[in-house]
DNA sequence: TTGAAAGCGCTAACAC
DNA sequence: GTGTTAGCGCTTTCAA
């Protein structure tokens, strides 16, 4: 029979399991020491004598104290909660994100509370409420559009510190002071447009998701746009298919129908890439000798397949661990006025694989 | 400037964001009701008249009230958040899963709090021992062996309410009261191999993550062993496999190489059955021509491929949705007592693109 | 270095 | 129906 805690405790769970209801105080109680000491030996262990310290310590263990982190953040009025919401995690791009996020935060001490918002701006609303509520300290987030989103302007407006992840904002914003952290989406897709270029592809086509859920894909499709242009190439329209997952061969084969048909296609991400090579196959071509295939994003997938992916390689777990590390950083010094910066990290080409020379030499 | 709100608060940040710092209290006055009567108007309508109600939504609205679940959790006793443990994200199988998980969870009003395991037992129970600080109302997770788990010891000892996702529990293993929701991994992995019997193979070999990390993987070779048995055909070695991203090549070939090369792979993933399918193909092997190859898992991104992905599919979303639910049920409802239960969820099997008959018919 | 005491924001008896 | 009151478990002045 365990031993009996407090003489009587009528509206709680006579509970034999060990932590549960075990509270500091009890642990006060069995060190002789007081409930303020107590509580000193776990958050400032450096104001009490060693030796009170190894019996509180001591009592603790014994009793099989487990702290209650709810009083200490009700109390604190610091959660050290973070909030993060990305669109899915279907997307490996975010999967291997939060796994940097996750490392980093939980080394770090803070705790984290995930939501996603399947690119939809009203669930972003409604879950960015859901982290509020619970008085996450900040937010790390990838929103569908950052230029143009009601729930920046509302965490701006309630100056909740937060740090946008994926999402890269203009530099010449002038003062909004959003931290953000990505890639420079622009650059990169120009980049590998060019190198598309530089293997002799002169008809490319872009494949992008929806343009309205995704800054990126604007912003990738720009740089794509960028590269046509220095080369005096025609720019195409993109062709923006909704989902990743359904298969979208009438409108690639429609696309490859044309007399002017494209040897190259630069889809806006690995996903999508994977999803129109799969399409390309299924309509008789081979890629690259046909058509090359040029993705974005990276993921680890892609150089999985066979021929490996080409694409513009983001660091996706260094960006979830940039934006916390950037977050936690503010959170702990309060740097909360300083003014928006946005981390650009090095991005990379790799140009083999589903990309080759075309087949006729434009 | 904004209206001061009360008239002093030294310690606290006095703060012109909305709803930060407006307490119930806050509402209560301006609603000229007390505190007692605002709290009932959001967590017991039905006991309060329409027309107060009215006021202290009222008053709400207009003080921008935003109610600080950590009092509400700490009060309560009962914190409505559920702990999530994954072996990781980057497994599109527990992504899925995990969407499933946040739909019904947020449907039910309920909060979640994520963390990934990696499959290490040591980071299971450390992230346990952290959800367990957090207060967790109970658990859904997937561990790496649940016939041999410390931190499901743990959870039954203090008697913390918890489904398994994934982990399928033995039927006989009387009354350890354990719940999960899976696929029959053994009779699923055994009806994928007969079809690759029925398919005219005979020399079938296993490409498996280790079996220490997976419960799952074990229980699939002993369908596929069962399989072969029943056919009398030779059950051989399976090939663990320690990463799912790195290329194996080595391994596939040298069994390829063998005079008795198996002609077709039952891989007991489906990130393994795409690395092998890359493998293969780097030999110069055609799939499903000169090799075939089954997968499991049924991830989305096994139809995307092509050829797609033959596979044993297993209903990712629903599992997850199957163990919130049934966990939330026993919260809500409390019926601790209930032994265990081992719901299995149907699978499928999915036997085309990477699976025909074998080149030289056996 | 330690203790006493006052809450953090909210809920739930218990009265009226 | 509504108000009064007593905390949930913890941190943190303020004194000693």
């Amino acid at each position: 029979m365990p031993t009996p805690r407090r003489a009587a405790l009528p509206p709680r769970l006579a509970s034999a399991e060990p932590g549960q209801g075990v509270t500091l105080a009890d642990v006060a109680l069995a060190a002789k020491v007081s409930l303020a000491t107590a509580s000193r030996v776990f958050s400032h262990p450096q104001l009490v004598r060693e030796a009170t310290a190894q019996r509180v310590h001591e009592a603790a263990r014994r009793l099989s104290f487990r702290p209650n982190l709810l009083g200490a953040k009700l109390r604190a009025q610091r959660t050290r909660i973070v909030g993060v919401m990305l669109p899915t995690l279907d997307n490996a791009v975010f999967a291997e994100c939060w796994r940097g996020i996750e490392e980093s935060a939980m080394a770090a001490g803070y705790s984290l509370m995930l939501v996603t918002s399947n690119y939809e701006p009203a669930r972003e609303r409604e879950r960015v409420e859901y982290l509020l509520r619970h008085r996450v300290d900040g937010m790390v987030l990838t929103v569908a559009d950052a230029s143009n989103s009601t729930v920046l302007d509302q965490l701006d407006r309630e100056s909740v510190p937060y740090v946008l992840a994926y999402n890269q904002v203009s530099r010449d914003a002038a003062g909004h002071g959003r931290h953000s952290v990505s890639v420079d989406n622009q650059t990169s897709a120009c980049e590998g447009v060019n190198a598309l270029i530089a293997a002799g592809h002169r008809r490319i086509a872009v494949i992008s998701g929806a343009f309205t859920a995704s800054d990126r894909a604007r912003q990738r499709f720009a740089g794509y746009a960028d590269a046509m242009r220095d080369h005096g190439l025609p720019i195409r329209e993109p062709v923006n298919l909704p989902s990743h997952t359904a298969s979208n061969a009438p409108q690639i084969q429609a696309l490859m129908a044309q007399p002017d048909a494209p040897t190259a296609f630069f889809c806006t991400n690995d996903l999508l890439a994977i999803g129109v090579i799969s399409d390309l196959k299924r309509l008789g071509l081979r890629v690259p000798r046909d058509v090359s295939v040029l993705g974005y994003d990276g993921i680890a997938l892609g150089a999985l397949v066979e021929p490996p992916l080409a694409t513009v390689v983001q660091p996706n777990a260094d960006i979830g661990t940039q934006a916390i590390t950037q977050l936690l950083h503010r959170l702990d010094v309060g740097s909360a006025g300083a003014d928006g910066n946005a981390t650009l990290l090095p991005h990379a080409l790799r140009i083999e694989g589903t990309v080759s020379a075309p087949a006729v030499p434009a």
